[in-house]
DNA sequence: CATACTTCAGTGGTCATACCAGTGGCGAAT
DNA sequence: ATTCGCCACTGGTATGACCACTGAAGTATG
């Protein structure tokens, strides 16, 4: 039984901290965007340090429990649920994560999203959805803002399938791969079959063909590792090899 | 640009333990395993005191990059990549995550992993793999046992998969999952059933048939969330009203 | 000699306090 | 009425002392 003992499952102080915290979440009395004490309050009720209080506080903060904004207060988190983007990423530096892993998760996770998008989204989905891909069209010859509208279109996709869960999922294997695209050049690539891609896609979630959007965005996502993949071998800034001295080729960051 | 600053990027210092450490990640100066140095010289190298050095490697442990051990040290993870577990499950507190939304996580991710395992894994895996089964028909009267060897089943797939990206987001899923089970009592439903099931999982896998894997593997969950839930609907073992029905467990549980 | 117990150095955990650093509002100067 | 600046409040960092846990070296005991 409870072969705890993992990672950091805080010590006493700070468990104690979590704990309350979490309580109170559950009890309903602390809201999502409600403001919690001040540290020096806070500490003083619960009869820790201000340090235990605020070791606790971070590691709810970790996780995207809470949101601490410095000369303001710490509130409780109140968009939808979203996991720390940099665990995925700095993950991948301790255990090796390759792109076509990354690939894969968010092909599998996204391509089930938009098929529960078809059966779930709601009229103010189809009308977000129908708008971004108009910005896409508009976006055509702006790759920066075109990207935008990509990721947006993609997240909004997200919250049309109903699952929450699945969506921060999501989120965190697409931020990770997003972090690794922009050290890539801008692509340029075909922009234009890819707005026709979205279109389609958008008009199978209405459509309500979940199957259907499902395979078009696998077969978008299918698309766009491999033009990805390209640029990687034609651009190499990678950093494989050794570990030489960060020759930050920062150059060209382009608009 | 970056319009970040969301939850808690960190504040300089902390952002600067966190960044020195990855990079030495990165580098390859720091091994899984490896220990880092004490708070109090690491501190003093970094020029921070030694309570940011903390906050850093607190956050680093938070999502388990870091492993910190009361009196001994702190070390590098070095088993196969892994989040928090907790995170998932307050931030069900938060957010209100639905058991049937875990559910649907699980089923998508698990599938898949299933599918890919019989694509990838290796003999290694097939002897673990009919190991855990020859167990759970071992154990096929003593629940509590039958159910270790079964999270030890559906690990292995995790791993057999090759996508380490996959396994860790299904073990958050899935402890989450099972921390809700735990709760209600000792599911005492058709084990022989659920052996039988994982064997022809095993098999799939085994054979090398990807689609059947994963058709198997969905309905083996699908059967375990009905039986969950039916638990969950006859003994409302939750915690909101009285909990009745329970065994003489005399007197208020009052603490 | 072998074993069990004690001691102790080292590491992370907690605490208290003082001070630094953003925010935002209240109030004085214009 | 508008503007500017002070200031109280909130989180962030720095110290330094002390507590709690571990593991191994050292000592007493059989």
């Amino acid at each position: 039984m409870a072969e705890n003992k993992r990672a950091n499952p805080e010590s006493y102080r700070t468990m104690q901290v979590v704990n309350h915290i979490r309580s109170l979440l559950e009890s309903g009395a602390l809201q999502p965007g409600e403001k919690i004490p001040s540290e020096r309050d806070f500490a003083r009720s619960l009869k820790v340090s201000r340090a235990s209080l605020r070791t606790g506080i971070n590691y709810l903060a970790a996780m995207g429990v809470l949101k601490v904004r410095h000369g303001v207060g710490t509130f409780v988190a109140d968009g939808p649920a979203e996991f720390d983007k940099a665990s995925l990423s700095i993950m991948g530096a301790l255990h090796g994560f390759q792109p076509w892993q990354m690939f894969e998760a968010r092909l599998i996770l996204e391509s089930h999203l938009a098929g529960l998008a078809a059966e779930r989204s709601r009229p103010e989905h189809y009308t977000a959805l129908s708008e971004e891909v108009v910005e896409m069209f508009a976006a055509i010859d702006c790759p920066s803002e075109y990207l935008v509208h990509d990721v947006l279109f993609h997240r909004i996709i997200s919250q049309a399938s109903g699952n929450p869960i699945l969506a921060a999922l999501m989120e965190t294997v697409s931020s990770a791969l997003y972090e690794d695209r922009r050290k890539t050049v801008e692509h340029s690539l075909d922009l234009r079959e890819s707005a026709e891609m979205h279109r389609a896609i958008y008009r199978a979630i209405r459509a309500g063909k979940a199957s259907e959007a499902r395979r078009l965005m696998e077969q978008h996502l299918h698309l766009a590792e491999s033009s990805q993949d390209k640029e990687r071998a034609a651009a190499p800034v990678s950093e494989p090899p050794p570990a030489r001295s960060r020759k930050s080729s920062s150059g060209t960051k382009s608009r």
